[in-house]
DNA sequence: TTGTAGGCGTTATCAA
DNA sequence: TTGATAACGCCTACAA
């Protein structure tokens, strides 16, 4: 645990022969305050620095300076391929402007506060988080991923309340009238329904499987419908995500059942897995990368501005055509 | 960037009206090393502390106490599942042990320097890398993630050498005569001729297609072969891992291909995926659980005995039978 | 049991 | 242009 030897601007400015203050300025060469250092000095010190492997302690950096390289990423379901899209993809641009992005994953409520206190501790700059029931008590910068808006903080609100009507309508169009629902969040299932019947879709709960995500679900609800007879199915499955999607179609066609042609699927989300698997799926794009661009936008203007207004952006999907879907065969 | 007010122990302090020192104590509560607080003082205390939403500055922290919370993970190509899964599950178990992982992605070899540089920046306890060709100058316990020995930090081999020949001979004793390769790392590629050559199993290079990973090079993989007469196809393709068997897999069924009636297919790394995918695919599991376990198992040993000799752990991959082989049709 | 003082590695201020 | 010195927030001997 215990660091071996760490190498100081101490070690540094010995081995050059000049000051520690000097290390500091010729190495933060422009970055500080003062620059003034003569090129020979600065030269010198560089190659001091350079043989002796010298970085720059960031946690006395921090110390000092009063401001933080850090900023916290606070999200659930890294398993979940479109979390982990999102996650990685804000990391990765987050450390390209120079950021030092602190990853804390979180399961259950009581787990989220554990998480949140470990990455508060590090002092970071910002917080981009998903989760929308908590108070925030530390006064950081912070932007809430979530379907609702919270109610201090900007939000950037998912497509998670629009895309099922998106996909319904779609499916409708298509010609179906008989549509299931896999997986989908149960204060979700009332708001779909309720599009259904205003669309004059019928709706039966036995073509309905409750679940939060993952193939496990889509092959849940397949198994489901496969105990009834096939007359008394579904044209079309609208499921929560594509992980669902795909779980559904593969179990599917297990027992010979072909996608699109006697059933059509459609997910969400747009993971990359979404046009490759086949048939490719028809699904509702959540774009992971414009959705970490749009966070890190929303965060980097609250940090500039800690006290403006709250604002949200709301995240609409999109719908993606493939192949998941046609009109209903008649049969 | 600044941080508007940070609350400090001195505030605890201050509205406990206690000195700084017994606040410390009391909300180290026996983690460091004295614990000589009363009961009465204790409570005074941490009330004031969650009064004020107060948390310990971790950088202050690892300043003083010389030890660091952090694990740098430095692993590239995060939009591959197979290494976003890796990474997370390194990231998480990380985090229950109570460390803090700094994940830091790099690309190019170039690109790699910075991604150490800044991890290294932050002190960490330790750092898990998936590169193997650099010096890693600073004296951090490291552990390398590669298909080859680090030539003096602890290495855990992947199964990259050792799966192609453990796909080729299932694929062999299956009766396949006729095999050709989807995106394998070139210096890969002639061991497994080598091995093809030696089961007496025809390979022609018009079989064989280059690429890195990603579906995408499953497509063209497809697509190469879709240019050719049907009577001159192998009868199997073995692929770099999953990714580039499920892009061929959907490639060939989009032109009425059917695997494995009309071509055995089998990749590597037991992606989540594999399992759902149609059909589900035979592979070469890299268990990335076990791995991350292993490899976090062999960086404490390292922390704890930071001048053991070096050693190795080398993973041969495990053959996943599912459906995506069977013996060649005749035709 | 509680408080005081010194130090961790860095940056910033001010004097030389 | 350079160098001493005081912070930054915390922990830990040591003194009260």
């Amino acid at each position: 645990m215990r660091i071996k030897k760490q190498i100081t601007l101490v070690d540094v400015a010995k081995e050059a022969g000049v000051s520690i203050s000097a290390v500091s300025k010729a190495l933060l060469n422009g970055g500080g305050k003062t620059t003034k250092i003569s090129d020979a000095t600065r030269e010198k010190i560089v190659q001091a620095a350079k043989k002796l492997n010298y970085r720059p302690n960031e946690s006395a950096r921090m110390l000092t300076g009063g401001k933080s390289n850090y900023i916290g990423i606070l999200f659930s379901n890294p398993e979940e391929r479109y979390y982990a899209d999102l996650t990685s993809k804000l990391a990765d641009l987050l450390a390209e402007q120079g950021y030092m992005p602190l990853l804390s994953y979180w399961r259950t409520n009581d787990n989220f506060s554990h998480a949140y206190d470990a990455v508060v501790g590090y002092r970071p700059a910002g917080i981009i988080s998903c989760h929308r029931d908590h108070d925030y008590p530390v006064p950081i910068p912070t932007v809430v991923y979530a379907s609702d808006p919270h109610s201090v903080l900007d939000t950037f609100i998912s497509p998670n309340h629009h895309y099922p009507r998106v996909a319904a309508d779609y499916l409708f169009e298509l010609g179906h009238r008989k549509i299931g629902i896999a997986g989908i969040f149960p204060e979700l299932t009332d708001a779909i329904l309720a599009r259904l019947a205003e669309l004059g879709v019928v709706n039966k709960p036995e073509w309905n499987s409750p679940g939060p995500s993952g193939y496990r679900v889509g092959q849940k609800a397949a198994e489901q419908l496969l105990r009834l007879p096939r007359k008394q199915w579904p044209t079309a499955m609208l499921c929560r995500n594509d992980l669902v999607a795909i779980g559904l179609m593969g179990e599917l066609h297990l027992h010979g059942v072909e996608v699109p042609r006697d059933m059509s699927v459609i997910g969400a989300n747009d993971i990359e897995e979404a046009k490759h698997v086949i048939p490719h799926l028809t699904t509702i794009s959540f774009s992971a990368d414009a959705t970490a661009r749009k966070l890190i936008a929303m965060l980097f203007r609250r940090m500039e501005k800690p006290d403006a207004p709250r604002k949200d952006f709301q995240h609409h999907g999109e719908l993606i055509i493939r192949n998941s879907c046609m009109e209903p065969c008649k049969r």
